[in-house]
DNA sequence: CTGAAAGCGCTTACAG
DNA sequence: CTGAAAGCGCTTACAG
């Protein structure tokens, strides 16, 4: 199907009846060459439809390729694909090209993907790690020039290895959620979802933690109650907030997908989120507006993280960043929509009805 | 912060006293390298922690790179992202990496992503192409070298420039959703949203309009509204919807970003979806399960259509598929939930109910 | 079983 | 302003 070799500079000088040298400059836009000569070069290469090798290139010239790479653990997650395009779109206009990776949040497969990845030469490494990563196993794998950007976890010992980390502020974002849940005059607060030991889930349990206990409220053991960060599981582990007698009348959410998944698991326990039950979120992905009732949530602004987190990696191979280590904490802020709004019935309206019944 | 020079071969060979022949021998597991020198070297390669040089290697031997492309619209989108994700997945299993760009439908952009991917020397790539792209435009920037298959559209002259294609069955499907509306006794039945011009919209509304026919419906113009795809657009066309009188009872919307767009704007204009009016969307994305009423729509299955699309580019690299290019269309099929059903089921009524007498 | 040599497509000093 | 030569990191015949 494809018979025809690849058209190289070669051959482009030949037809012209110049050097490689001579071809290459054009291409570098090097003004030393004569216009006329640029001219003729340049009409050749589109009639043959040349395309340019930028490998061999970086081969010869020594620095790293221009791609960047990226490892997320799920892309089909909104939080990953919305980040994803937010790197993808600042990488673009750099003139970079994006090499993508998932791990499905399993250490081996992380390893497994690196290791392919890398072996393309990337300029750099955007890394938001799966659970459980270390420093000493990424290094091994990475090599001890590649620079890396972690997103959005530290690593297993609770560190960042050297490199640079974008972070989100959880312990902020956690804390202004629970305190938004106090002054609607909850006092039985839940912690609700994700895993422990994810150093997110840890934050966002600090954050919580500091704002129930200046309300002067000690958190009830069972009110932290975990489960894999989907709709799906959040959904099934429901009715363990109900196990308790109290049981908490409100939950700080460890994300968007697990909020989405309570307020299925309360419609299907007849409860009324936003009236019997207030839920908030973490993220604010797209679906949470559309949610019903709209889910009060932590804006995160993934597609603004990505690309941030692109322009800090550029920064970086620009050489504009200190030689040590960097952290950049994102700030986050609260969302308010209906599924904390103690109102009656505004759950399941119309928006203009909410906000209506709101003020 | 990397002041370290790139291990290579020729560092490896000369640590073991060898020729860089033998230590790449070592790399590809020929079997020609007596036992105890592959574990010397290795032992070598593992502790000056060398990494791979694909580029340097595909350079050298003339295939092409490992790398696959993919250009989708808009990674943000939850059709593309697991799409993606399942491209991702086939293509990791297989041991090649991705090159990932995305065009938000412009045909400028996508000459400019394309030209950067293709720079990188993939093997082949998968395109998801943006309206009004041409298969001359496209050839020129791929060259003729380089194996594409096309997803979920044809080119504007309605070809696929004799490029392999993975299609969805759109006109099978939207037949189908008419065909559930029809047999929920509804006459009067829009085709909501999608730009006529595109040829999956075309394609749907040809289905519509063969199902309307078998049914002896003659479809009123007025019936057939234009937006573009994404939910704020629906929404905001609703009313659209009612301007004529009669006014249409149910509607086939392009895609579910449409079909949920079009959910809040009934809520917005008192009307209750599921009850008053019909609703079915495409693509059944994960949120349309969870949308309120739950969306009866088409099954596309994004993320299996990625592992198909890989698959069928790695076949077509193994050259398993005929010369000629080569057509698949996925077929789709009906998923029933609340937004067609009628008006007996309560769970959704509580909200639309305070705005009943409004209506 | 191992090594010397050529070469993939490009760029970079260095001459001229 | 243009060209000849060397070399990036690898692999592939070909000798031995």
């Amino acid at each position: 199907m494809t018979p025809t070799r690849r058209v190289t500079l070669a051959d482009i000088a030949a037809a012209c009846g110049l050097s490689k040298a001579t071809v290459s400059m054009v291409l570098r836009d090097n003004p030393r060459v004569h216009p006329d000569t640029r001219a003729r070069v340049r009409a050749e290469l589109e009639r043959q439809g040349y395309v340019y090798h930028r490998g061999a290139a970086s081969l010869r010239h020594g620095g790293a390729s221009n791609a960047v790479a990226l490892v997320v653990n799920d892309l089909a997650n909104p939080f990953f694909a919305e980040f994803a395009a937010g790197v993808d779109a600042a990488l673009a206009e750099a003139g970079h090209v994006l090499l993508l990776g998932s791990t499905g949040e399993s250490v081996e497969r992380q390893q497994a993907v690196l290791a392919s990845l890398v072996e393309h030469d990337p300029a750099a490494l955007i890394l938001s790690p799966a659970e459980h990563s270390t420093a000493t196993r990424l290094r091994r794998i990475c090599g001890p020039r590649l620079p890396v950007l972690l997103f959005n976890r530290t690593l297993d010992d609770g560190g960042t290895g050297d490199w640079d980390y974008l972070a989100l502020d959880n312990r902020a974002g956690a804390r202004l959620a629970t305190e938004h849940l106090l002054a609607q005059g909850h006092r039985a607060i839940a912690f609700f979802g994700g895993h422990r030991d994810s150093s997110s889930c840890g934050e966002r349990r600090a954050g919580y933690r500091e704002a129930l206990a200046d309300a002067g409220i000690a958190p009830d053991p069972g009110w932290l109650i975990e489960c894999a960060p989907t709709r799906l599981e959040a959904a099934r582990q429901t009715p363990a907030l109900f196990a308790r007698d109290p049981a908490p009348t409100a939950a700080v959410c460890y994300n968007d997908a697990v909020a989405l998944g309570l307020l299925a698991g309360l419609a299907r326990c007849g409860r009324r989120a936003g009236h019997d039950f207030a839920v908030t979120g973490f993220d604010d992905i797209a679906e949470a507006a559309f949610a019903s009732p709209p889910l009060t949530t932590i804006t995160t602004d993934p597609r603004a993280r990505g690309l941030q987190a692109a322009r800090l990696v550029l920064a970086r191979l620009r050489g504009e960043l200190p030689d040590s280590p960097h952290t950049t904490v994102a700030s986050v802020s609260l969302q308010i929509r209906a599924s904390t709004s103690a109102a009656s019935d505004t759950t399941f309206q119309s928006p203009a009805r909410a906000r209506g019944s709101a003020a």
